[in-house]
DNA sequence: TCAGTGACCAGAC
DNA sequence: CGTCTGGCCACTG
């Protein structure tokens, strides 16, 4: 399974009220120096559906730029699920998610298979 | 083939 | 806090 649909099967298990960075979502993937390669992946749709929202820099810090239509638009997807933003950032000590051991067994199954 | 470009990252000031 | 640097690597023209 390539890069791509192992990042969207990862984003698709991000739980309401948790963030992770980009590089997490990397290394969840399998492919520890693809950080870059997941918000090019955001930014051209290529995860599919994708709660992007959910994903931060490795400081804890909103992507801001031109990641949604207005600055804020993350903030607030943010606060609706109950993660304070304070100051364009978010607590990674307490709302960054790391996957049970369960999920990581099945996500290692699921990368195993060729096609989905 | 090749240089330029990032919704990144860790480390150094 | 902020800025810069070198490293990273898929994608693009």
């Amino acid at each position: 399974m390539d890069f791509y649909k192992r990042l969207a099967l990862v984003g698709g298990m991000i739980p309401e009220g948790k963030v992770v960075s980009y590089g997490r979502l990397a290394l969840l993937c399998g492919c520890p120096h693809n950080a870059r390669q997941v918000g090019y992946a955001l930014k051209t749709d290529r995860a599919g559906s994708f709660p992007a929202h959910r994903v931060v820099n490795s400081s804890g810090i909103l992507s801001g730029a031109a990641a949604f239509e207005t600055m804020d638009v993350q903030r607030l997807l943010l606060e609706k699920e109950s993660v304070e933003v304070i100051d364009r950032k978010v607590d990674l000590e307490k709302y960054e998610w790391h996957p049970s051991l369960e999920d990581a067994i099945w996500l290692r199954e699921q990368f195993r298979e060729r096609d989905i």
